[in-house]
DNA sequence: TCCCTATCTGAACGGTGTCAACATCCATCT
DNA sequence: AGATGGATGTTGACACCGTTCAGATAGGGA
């Protein structure tokens, strides 16, 4: 970001290429939206030739996966944040959601680039080290929700369960075939935790009142 | 034309193009993955040149979209059918939810195209005649199971989220990393259903208090 | 009959991912 | 120091893609 530099005006042969790649590709996503995220493109962005990135990924995938591997690593953070921020821990769940579907709303781009790349692998990522990874923090905040820790097949489910519920709404939940129902609720926020409320997972007590 | 009768070896032009491309790009999409799905593979498979289609459909995008409409007819009926075929109607929820799993299972790729053009027009497709429509399917069973159906908001919302929980089930439960589970459960089918429990549509929640 | 219109073909344009051959520069070893 | 080698970047090419446009073809209506 600070290629306004006043002397160095150009590294001998780039620097870090695979860093300015990726970030090339983050840029343009954003900006001009997947359909414009082609390999050339992002070389162009980055001032390189169109061959120059296969020196450094040997696919236009394996670039995108590293574009993807960022927001996966954003995303834990993300969550790992709202989880420790919220005080009662009944409603970890909730503030995890939320915080979840808000990245998928604020980089929708990048959120669905994550689960292309994820689903062309049949896989999600190595969720990191363990204690950062989504799915631990869900399982934990279950956990705290008041869910049997010794029951280690039904927190798994419960875990899946949560997360594919939550993936579903955030890639559903721009579709305009809602806005009805979002006015009504008074909004996206309300109409966000109005779902939430129905997959169980925003409070550990009953339904509301 | 009439005069060949019953031979019909090979209409003057073609006879019915559009409806010939149309499962042309199914056949290519099933065999042959969504990366090979090029208007040209499409025309090829047709036996026409890559010109061609543009007088049935003015986009690459307009032929997918056909494409993924007859899926969501087809989506539909399977529903349609999951339900009516359904005896206890407070199980009718966890057998369409079944059916869908099913049928994303066995149509991976149109069931990805499906939802990536309905996502780059932010909207699903025009559901139907209203009552074939899936939505509709749901929100039924729903009642059926013991929703208050004069309470709008609250049937709606629990709609919207019954389906985007099962939507994000169905595009992650091919993720590899979810094998251990499986397998854990003793198979898919065991798999699913337990993630359906966990959703809550898999039995009556009826407003027990 | 003749023409009109819808349909199909052929060739072309700019764009893409990818590769092989070549050029460049840094680091390192004598 | 100077030569060398390996990592990095460039050029040019290939095949394929979506799309367009001018022309060929053929069926149906006047």
């Amino acid at each position: 970001m600070r290629e306004t530099g006043s002397a160095q005006v150009r590294p001998y042969h780039h620097g870090d290429l695979s860093r300015a790649l990726v970030e090339a590709a983050r840029r343009i996503l954003e900006a001009e939206g997947p359909a414009a995220l082609s390999l050339r493109a992002v070389a162009r962005e980055a001032g390189v030739s169109p061959a120059a990135p296969y020196h450094h990924f040997k696919d236009k995938t394996e670039l995108l996966e590293a574009v993807a591997h960022e927001g996966w690593e954003a995303i834990g953070q993300a969550i790992t944040e709202a989880r420790r921020s919220s005080a009662d821990p009944g409603e970890a769940l909730g503030a995890i959601g939320l915080a979840y579907l808000h990245f998928a709303r604020d980089n929708p781009a990048l959120y669905r680039l994550m689960y292309d790349t994820s689903r062309d692998r049949t896989s999600m990522p190595e969720h990191g080290k363990e204690e950062d990874s989504g799915l631990a923090n869900v399982q934990g905040a279950l956990i705290a929700a008041g869910a049997d820790p010794n029951d280690d097949l039904e927190l798994q489910l419960a875990t899946v369960a949560s997360w594919c519920a939550v993936h579903g709404l955030a890639e559903m939940c721009n579709f305009k075939d809602f806005e009805p129902l979002k006015a009504a609720m008074g909004g996206d926020e309300a109409f966000l935790r109005g779902i939430l409320r129905h997959f169980g997972t925003f409070q550990a007590r009953g339904p509301k009142h």
